[in-house]
DNA sequence: TGGTATAGTATTAAAAAAGATACTGTTTCG
DNA sequence: CGAAACAGTATCTTTTTTAATACTATACCA
């Protein structure tokens, strides 16, 4: 990628909670909790095996989330955000609200249009 | 898309400012400016034409980018943030500082390996 | 008269991301 | 003995996103 530094600040920054599952799985691990795998699978119901490990590998590989493997049968390995990942929080948390914010506008200007429609 | 209640406040969050350029596109129209159609071209050197259209498209049709078209030759149009995308701003900035302190932390620990090694 | 600027669209190709499905070895539970 | 739970891999297919390239019409300028 060529890099216009200006953007890459925020591509930098995107690229490590961006992915279509990672806030979520970011979301249930800044609850503070340390969670299985099978744990995080039940929670996010609609994932696949491979794309949960695909995200929790390179949430690993940035430091953001620790993993800790025990060594026995059957496997157990938990996860959970590590103290860098911590700082992700307010982005998350803001994130989140506009969100929220977001469907509520919509939802807004839709109800407002059906009222238009049908007087 | 099937949509599990909490993924979806971060997807609609995220679905607004990501893209691969609308991050730099909302940077550049957040400083207050109008921009024209290949004013913006010029600020995103390496953007093609039709990425540049299609992210304008997706912020407009999400009323965070306003656009105007006057009816002239050669054409001439109009870009610039809503009082809407302004709300966006926090987020940008959080994001963009986290990037900036994500690649301090990365240039650091490369920094660190590096001395590791050569001692 | 030819070149440049404007703001795009259309088409095709390539790359990246995500999904579907089957499979692994071991243990414990019924 | 058979089934389920654990934490994944491996392989293949589909979908989504991005890129590359060529093209449009008109006006202005030299």
């Amino acid at each position: 990628m060529k890099k216009n530094p200006l953007q890459c600040q925020f591509v930098v920054a995107l690229d490590s909670i961006v992915g279509k599952w990672k806030p979520i799985i970011l979301y249930h691990l800044l609850q503070g909790k340390t969670l299985r795998f099978n744990e995080l699978r039940r929670l996010l119901p609609d994932i696949t095996q491979r794309m949960l490990t695909l995200h929790l590998r390179e949430l690993e590989e940035e430091e953001i989330v620790k993993r800790v493997v025990y060594p026995q049968i059957p496997p157990k390995v938990e996860y959970s955000i590590t103290e860098y990942g911590m700082s992700l929080s307010p982005i998350l948390e803001t994130l989140h609200q506009w969100g929220v914010a977001h469907v509520e506008r919509k939802q807004l200007s839709k109800e407002k249009n059906e009222h238009i429609e049908t007087d």
